[in-house]
DNA sequence: ACAAAAGTGTTAAGCGTACACCCATGG
DNA sequence: CCATGGGTGTACGCTTAACACTTTTGT
């Protein structure tokens, strides 16, 4: 999975540490919605989470690095390891045969169950990248495409239960992460900044409330320009200040 | 370290995740201070975290309970994991030769920089014990005693590190989970139970708005018992309520 | 005229913080 | 009588939550 435009293979299992992965939930946000990013095997009928193997002389935030890279072409982007997922039962070898069997991965046949049917565990980590920036790195064998969150259909093995842990995870940080900063374009208006905020809490909150909470954090400023979207009254722009949220990030400034 | 009480060997390491370890930051409180379980191999000079392997039909999180279990004697305790350590450098080859060698492990010479020498991904965790339960299980190899949490020594790898981590974690989670359940008595003062926040916290609080805050929180009531140390007036007891409690922990109630 | 979305302001309640005061105990 | 630690209360200020009115724009 490092070899962004080439065909996936594990016949350099060798240089990979064994019975050990990485998943990421990699967000975008898009007209109105968060989106996370999945791929698919071409040969395979599950979505699943982007993942990736550590070599053996790799940091693992190095190898979540590269696995993001590999999918969106974008590196620095905003990425934290949240959990690592370690039960027995969370990937099912049958399920695992199915996917390998079809994929026909360059393993010879004898390196199959020592690898792929082996127990794994799975570093999760989760990702913010503006959406405009990413350029998928789909091919012939592996389709990468965005998700709405309020749409994502049953994937692989616990892969689900990944997106959900991250999701809790993000929501019990919310007031001391400064979201939206990595998510939205350089310009952007509060509402879609409120959007973010509330679909990760899941609730409605107050324009107003929301509005005053945010510019009092003092992390944006305004803007002399405006959105204008059809049909509706033009909307303020509005910008990070990137000294203010670099401080924020270093010093785990309260931003909420 | 699946046998408290006999000599540790991984003469049966083929039984174990290659490449992977666990170490668990246990808390206990005692005497006015938060403590650290540390174990030593008699024949190595430096202290560590208490740690151990994953079977390979076992759950992570089981194996931190058996872990713990090993040392304490104690079963259903609060353990919950919180990192997964996986920098390249995180143990040195000569320090683990070194602890390898003096301690003579019972491996076959061959399997000795198969198994221990090999990178190693560690697992962190912590828990909270109730002090005067834990029953040490030191034995001739081994030696396990409670540290103060403001006076451990270097450490073997980068568990001080890992140590650091586990409390960065809990003061940020601090609002919403109950701490002081399992590290107090049944019966305990409210000064004790600020003694805990204001340790992870690294601040002063004030006690009586502390008092306030936790009582509002409804999770713990006062008994009609006191408790009497010489040269001070005598102070009131207090219990978790443990329904409460549970719900909290259940539903995530902030705490605080 | 109306619906949808945005800008601005007000008010009351609740919470955090900083204190002041008194009591009990032993040196 | 003083130092230390515990019990109780108050008062101010800030944050939060709930809510009303107006503007813009396209159907």
């Amino acid at each position: 999975m490092d070899e962004p435009t080439g065909k996936v293979t594990l016949a350099n299992a060798e240089e990979y540490c064994p019975g050990i992965s990485l998943d990421c939930v990699i967000f975008g946000f898009h007209e109105g919605s968060l989106k996370v990013l999945l791929n698919k095997f071409t040969t395979y009928s599950k979505w699943m989470l982007p993942g990736g193997f550590i070599y053996k002389e790799e940091d693992v935030d190095d190898a979540a690095a590269r696995t993001l890279v590999s999918r969106t072409g974008l590196a620095n982007v905003y990425l934290r390891q949240f959990y690592l997922f370690g039960d027995v039962k969370r990937t099912s070898i049958t399920e695992n045969e199915d996917l390998m069997v079809r994929q026909g991965f360059g393993l010879e046949e004898k390196h199959i169950s020592e690898w792929f049917l082996q127990r794994f565990f799975s570093i999760g980590y989760y990702a913010f990248v503006e959406y405009g920036k990413a350029t998928l790195q789909s091919n012939i064998d592996e389709n990468v495409t965005w998700f709405d969150l309020n749409d994502i259909p049953p994937l692989y093995a616990d892969h689900n239960c990944i997106i959900e842990k991250a999701i809790s995870n993000i929501r019990s940080q919310l007031n001391s992460i400064p979201i939206g900063y990595e998510l939205l374009p350089e310009k952007f208006t509060l509402t879609q900044l409120r959007i973010i905020y509330e679909t990760i809490l899941g609730e409605k909150l107050d324009r107003r409330n929301f509005q005053r909470k945010i510019l009092s954090a003092g992390l944006v400023c305004k803007l002399d320009e405006v959105y204008k979207k059809w049909g509706q009254k033009s909307s303020a722009l509005y910008s990070f200040d990137k000294q203010k949220y670099k401080d924020a990030i270093k010093n785990g400034i309260p931003v909420f």
